[in-house]
RNA sequence: AGGGGCAUGAUGUAAUGGUAACAUAGCGGUCUCCAAAACCGUUCUUCUGGGUUCGAGUCCUAGUGCCCCUG
């Protein structure tokens, strides 16, 4: 009984989710600070060695010590890195953390990525390039037989999925390929097949802004990442002459430069396109995480004025959560 | 100052005198292995005044603003 219980608080993690350029990192270093926490970073393009200036990685500096995981872990040219190997390297980082009695603090953009630690998620069949490949063609060539079919072998999938929806229709065809059962049996967020629990017990604090001001710190923080060196480390990458379709090589920040550097924009024109995409970006992690009704929502928008207010809140909630853990 | 041209949403454009349209931005949403990806939905428009006409973004007229040419 004791065991089991010291098992479900082992898995308790703090995280914080909210756009990007919103101050999330350094209210979870200060936090980090505050309550002996180690950070984990939740974001799919940090992970890249080699992409620091145009991922907004912190600085050795802006970490203050703070040991950081799940950055730098993953060469550029991985195509095989998703979300569950992403899974499996913080679940180690995690459990890494709790051994030396600190707190697990999920930080990122990547509403998948934290829902694939705080959501009982299966990922049961692998992708298979070769299906994939398969089937992509198959669309192609009739978009409309392709989703007849999953209609027909998986009606309940195809009916939340638009027919354009390519990537997710593919999926959805693709797993059943391989698997001769229906995406929608292995479940949803509350419930894999397996009947596993979710990895970890979530305290979530989101952080969000006034939009235009989010907006503005945006266009801001992207004009500063071109005076930090963005252009040369988007170079270096380019020239590295990576397979063109690696996910992390349409990174906002680079796939924009690479426009440039093949002559199909001006300079302008590409750091335009950068804070307009990010500033996209940043809606579309808003529009995800607001349906999330696990996060306790802050104000960051004068995050500098109510830093101490922000954090002392946050202290607040996190004691409570975390009564009673193991020392 | 004279001559010419233009004026349509936040922006760029379309519409033989006959239901004002398209793209982009903006806004909202979806999301189970490329997720900083991919996909879906949607608000807003004829410069002002007069006139012709059954009917005007369109034709006439005055004004206002912008652009080009000449001086």
């Amino acid at each position: 009984m004791e065991t089991e219980e010291q098992a479900t608080k082992q898995k308790r993690i703090v995280c914080i989710a909210g756009p990007t350029a919103c101050h999330k990192t350094e209210c979870a270093i200060e936090l980090a600070k505050r309550i002996g926490g180690e950070i984990v970073s939740a974001d799919s393009v940090q992970v890249y060695f080699g992409m620091d200036i145009g991922s907004a990685k912190p600085s050795l500096e802006e970490r203050q010590g703070i040991p950081h995981h799940l950055i730098d872990c993953v060469p550029i040219d991985s195509p095989e890195f998703s979300v569950s190997q992403y899974r499996e390297l913080a679940k180690e980082a995690i459990a890494g953390i709790c051994s030396r009695g600190n707190v697990p603090i999920v930080v990122g953009g990547s509403g998948l990525y934290l829902n694939a630690l705080t959501y009982p998620l299966g990922f049961a069949i692998p992708r298979n390039d070769e299906v994939r490949a398969r089937l992509s063609a198959a669309y192609d060539e009739h978009p409309q037989a392709a989703f007849q079919r999953l209609l027909d072998v998986d009606p309940e999938t195809a009916k939340r999925l638009h027919p354009n929806d390519k990537k997710r229709v593919l999926r959805a065809l693709e797993v059943y390929d391989c698997s001769g059962k229906p995406l929608s049996s292995f479940g949803d967020d509350f419930q894999n097949e397996a009947g596993e629990q979710a990895p970890f017990e979530p305290l979530l604090f989101g952080l969000n802004m006034d939009r235009a001001i989010l907006y503005e710190r945006i266009n801001l923080r992207v004009d500063r990442m071109m005076q930090q060196g963005l252009l040369e480390e988007a170079r270096r990458i380019y020239d590295a002459k990576f397979a063109s379709d690696l996910p992390a090589l349409r990174s906002i920040g680079y796939q924009q430069l690479f426009s440039y550097f093949d002559g199909e924009c001006s300079l302008e024109q590409a750091v335009e396109q950068i804070k307009q995409d990010t500033r996209r970006f940043a809606k579309r992690q808003l529009t995800w995480f607001r349906r999330d009704l696990r996060i306790r929502w802050f104000d960051a928008t004068e995050f500098g004025q109510c830093k101490e207010h922000i954090l002392r809140e946050m202290e607040t909630l996190f004691l409570e959560f975390w009564k009673g853990t193991n020392e």
